[in-house]
DNA sequence: ATTAATTTTGCAACCGGTTGCAAAAAGACA
DNA sequence: TGTCTTTTTGCAACCGGTTGCAAAATTAAT
């Protein structure tokens, strides 16, 4: 079907080599023969076969991209800014849905298979284990959104989750709620319980407000918004700090039908700062997580991991600020 | 690094046909051999390399799944459900993000190169020639969401979006507005285009109702609203037939800010259905496009592709039906 | 014009599997 | 037990490229 490299060879009437040679750069080939080369080689329309190259360079281009978040519109951007990112480097995304599953070692065997070059995991909620295992597996990989450890085993980029639930705390302090409240993702998932742990430190230096929490059963609108409703059969706080802001619109969804005014009856802040969150009708304060920046620096690590595989793992984190909406109450004047 | 089938052999004490016959199904190989043969995979942990035997079988397992609508969020259930439909049948998607590209050759040329054993196009707004491209190349193609001809090239699964345009109208028709229009998407998407024409046809038949159109920029949120927020300069119509969920979310945020009330002055309906348009605070009557039964059709005709690459093309179109929300003045009684 | 240094080219082995074919082994039958 | 089938196994060639090495061709230097 497809001509092949001896194919072009023949046309051209040189050897295979040759043929190779004019297709991979940095290797010497005069001016002559490779004008001959590409002659033929545009005649017949060849282009060389990936995989076969792939079989003694031991490169293969391909990254796997794996996350298990495909309920979260943010995730849209995410997969948006990974696959551009990756192909602007001439690098191929082989995505990999894990929906419910978090043993890795099915996608590590897998993606080995494919001889990957390396794999991106792409998830908030995934434990550190889950990524080691490439890198157990001999495969680099970088944990994009992932969580941060004193020790780290493998290449994290990401945000500061723990600062973020004091950045949340703070936020709340300031503007004078004295019953706040954490709605967390779900409880296994490490962002959540880092943002509360955060919260909840900073918190514990005001013992005068009081602060709950709780927990949605996903980081998804369905789930913030059973939780709401929930919530509002009991005493609800003034404030929640929501671990996602789909999430968030899943309780602001609550709050309206319930007949609750936001920001006047109750206050709502979340994270990550999508999209949509700045809809006008939506228009939710929330805390912007850089994930331009944080995309951006999870592929330039990859890229630098390709020619450095044993690269001494590292954490890179983003400062995260507050996007002031409309669904908190104003700072008291000063 | 990782162990070959050649070192598997040689643990075995068996030849390396032997190995090989034991991981491919269909091959004939006596029990007592398959049994020290998987002992000795076993203890070296060996797993057959993907790219090597594609090299020979021709096959990859690799299917392209190629689209331009990353910044719509029903594509994050698109995506969902593809690449779930996809590895459930043993198949890797690779995914190509093409952001403005529309030309088709860079992307066949990429796709060939890896051997994909076929491509899915998922995208309403490609023309039918980009699809077409990879079926030129002899690459079985599926194009999902894609406008089916009545001399078709390629496979197409979805919907009939002229009927779509006509169901619309018909809509509006029934709840007594008299000025309506169409706020379509790009101009230049084969969906736009056959809504419209749907609209508008069956629009003729009611002459005494004044049909107005425009187009946003893109399927997205910031062009709905902006596009509304043009047309409010003006002298908008009663109610409007939005290209698409996103689409219809601006418009309402537009409508929401200066001031007018959805339903009571102005309506919308939508087309997709996508999960956000149910959230209570959207809330949104629209036309649902069976996303589930599209891409598992897709899947599965692409499954029958590899075994027939040459099938003869069809069209499978899905009927779309009504959900009635919040957005609409309700029909007058009858 | 020689000779030495440098570049270009082709040969052949290899990457990690698969597969047609024939020899060897196992099973069926008399 | 011997002969004929059928199944299992190994050999060797092949898939489509890459690459170390040495021969051939250029270029530089004397």
């Amino acid at each position: 079907m497809a001509f092949t490299l001896k194919d072009v060879a023949e046309r051209a009437g040189v050897s295979r080599s040759a043929v190779s040679r004019t297709f991979t750069d940095g290797a010497s080939v005069s001016p002559k023969m490779r004008k001959k080369v590409e002659k033929a080689a545009m005649d017949l329309g060849y282009s060389p076969n990936a995989l076969a190259s792939s079989l003694t360079t031991g490169r293969t281009k391909l990254i796997g991209l794996v996350s298990n978040n495909f309920h979260n519109p943010i995730f849209l951007e995410v997969f948006d800014l990974f696959t551009r990112g990756l192909q602007d480097r001439g690098l191929r995304p082989l995505l990999v849905n894990l929906t419910d599953e978090t043993d890795p070692a099915h996608s590590v065997k897998m993606l080995r298979q494919y001889s990957v070059d390396g794999v991106v995991v792409a998830s908030s909620t995934l434990p550190p284990g889950f990524a080691k295992a490439f890198r157990d597996a001999g495969v680099p990989v970088v944990h994009s959104f992932g969580r941060h450890s004193s020790s780290p085993q493998v290449h994290v980029v990401g945000i500061d989750n723990v600062e973020c639930g004091r950045i949340a705390a703070r936020e709340l302090q300031a503007r004078g709620y004295r019953h706040v409240a954490f709605l967390g993702g779900p409880k296994a998932a490490t962002s959540t319980q880092d943002r509360l742990k955060g919260f909840a430190e900073e918190m514990a230096l005001t013992p005068e407000i009081c602060m709950t929490h709780s927990f949605a059963e996903a980081y998804s609108f369905s789930a913030g918004r059973h939780e709401m409703m929930r919530l509002l059969q009991g005493d609800p706080a003034e404030a929640y700090f929501c671990g996602d802001d789909v999430l968030s619109i899943g309780v602001l969804s609550a709050l309206q039908e319930a007949g609750r005014r936001v920001p006047a009856d109750v206050g709502v802040i979340g994270l990550n700062d999508m999209e949509m969150s700045g809809w006008e009708n939506i228009n939710l304060t929330t805390i912007r997580q850089p994930i331009n920046q944080i995309i951006g620096s999870s592929v330039e690590l990859m890229v630098a991991m390709l020619d450095d595989p044993d690269r001494y793992p590292e954490a890179r984190l983003f400062p995260c600020t507050v996007i002031e909406r409309g669904t908190l109450r104003p700072r008291p004047a000063a």
